[in-house]
DNA sequence: CGCAATATTGACCACTCTCAATGAGGGTGG
DNA sequence: CCACCCTCATTGAGAGTGGTCAATATTGCG
């Protein structure tokens, strides 16, 4: 597994697992007494490797996980044999906050590359959130920010077109490691051409068209996994698509 | 407006404009006495008419809203113009969740028809549910609600088809309508085809012809905002696809 | 009653999917 | 250490779904 890990997030993996998962998962309204209080009802924080399930479609709802280090897709099963991806989460990300109400996983969630992964009982959660009102607080902010991202997705699945996808997705990522303290322009996708394609709603092999088409314009250098964005305005501007000027494709 | 109201909703609305939003909202869980005390944080609870706006992108996050009657959309802007429908959303269910993380709205809510909206202050309710404990665990089961609802549009949307969609659509809409005590087969969309299109992904007029080809192979009976189901059975095997049978479509 | 907005329908075509073949990596076993 | 296999990625050619453009209802509203 050299070549399929994200280097920029395994070379800090030993800092991660040494830093509490309250701090990486809650980053602000929560003092010192209160972290340990969270930390305390974290019960398991066990590395998981590529391929192993945190938790799959049909399980009982019992805890939802904070990622400290490596990444994780979520996915539904869709047709016969095939999975659609719904999500790929990165170190101080939650998973399973959309099992709370039914109480049953109806999603699964696999791990892209070694990672290590905290469970976190939901009933003891409770139990705290409402003794530390900061951390009610941070639970519904996560929630919501969890809505509001799925928000934006559908967004991009609903009037983007392929290129602008792909361009949002690149974005999104570059974001996403930029918070974490890695490099917005150079990293690592741990998924596989075919999972992004599920998540994006195309097809593998326009995903892989467009990765090169994109090298191609001198947009980003790509070679397998790894990906150098090299022209982040343009990348912009592509994702914007028609936004602006005064061109109106698609649903006019 | 007499004809693109959600007439089956709007016959019931003197029952549900006496009748307590908690009831409605948060139909479990709490005692009479809770009740009371959550009705008592809801401030407003005004009558909006279509087109009115419950809030704007940008506005200030300060509460969320809970339908008693008529159906509001939600939309981001999209390119020059253009809106990206989110969401529909009927009585008993909230609206603003998305908002809670960052404090501002990034969408906006409008009403489709004449409606009744209550408002819900945001910091009132953080209070009152740190002492309900059942009020917390009703927040926490409505937000992860949304959240398992919007991954299931995502599934929609990223790998299904125009029909699939169209038929998933209209059973969704069907399964929230009988919950609410009205037909499941027949109803009135309070929404325009042009606006459906957004929320789907496809241009209007894939939509109307669509509406057109299911009539015409009796699937249902469309005049307008006026739709009766006829052949739940074959929806349900339209909108599952190619699922059970072994071929595998798309992301192969 | 006429204008504006919304729906419907048709013709055309482009974007993206499907199918198919080839190439590249990575893991396993000899 | 190399051969082999299997999965994943890339590339090409062709086809089809669904989008765009345009014209025509139909409805609603001032």
């Amino acid at each position: 597994m050299p070549n399929n890990k994200i280097v920029s997030i395994d070379s800090k993996k030993v800092r991660c697992e040494v830093c509490s998962v309250a701090s990486l998962v809650l980053p602000e309204f929560l003092g010192g007494k209160e972290l340990e209080l969270f930390e305390s009802v974290v019960t398991h924080c066990c590395p998981v490797h590529r391929g192993d399930y945190i938790f799959q479609a049909g399980d009982t709802f019992r805890s939802i996980f904070a990622i400290k280090s490596g990444s994780i897709k979520t996915y539904t099963r869709k047709k016969a044999g095939n999975n659609q991806i719904t999500g790929f989460y990165l170190p101080g990300e939650l998973i399973g906050l959309d099992a709370i109400e039914e109480g049953v996983h109806h999603s699964s969630a696999k791990a892209l590359e070694t990672a290590a992964v905290c469970e976190i009982p939901f009933d003891h959660l409770e139990e705290l959130s409402s003794t530390i009102p900061g951390l009610q607080r941070q639970m519904y902010r996560l929630l919501s920010k969890e809505i509001f991202q799925e928000t934006n997705l559908l967004t991009l699945l609903g009037s983007k077109n392929a290129e602008e996808r792909l361009a949002g997705f690149l974005l999104d990522f570059s974001n996403r490691f930029i918070k974490r303290g890695f490099s917005a322009t150079d990293f690592y996708l741990s998924m596989s051409r075919n999972d992004i394609g599920s998540y994006l709603g195309l097809a593998v092999e326009t995903v892989s068209r467009l990765f090169t088409r994109f090298h191609d314009d001198g947009l980003l250098h790509v070679e397998r996994k790894h990906v150098q964005l090299k022209d982040m305005d343009r990348l912009k501007l592509l994702f914007n698509g028609g936004d602006n000027q005064s061109d109106q494709k698609q649903h006019g």
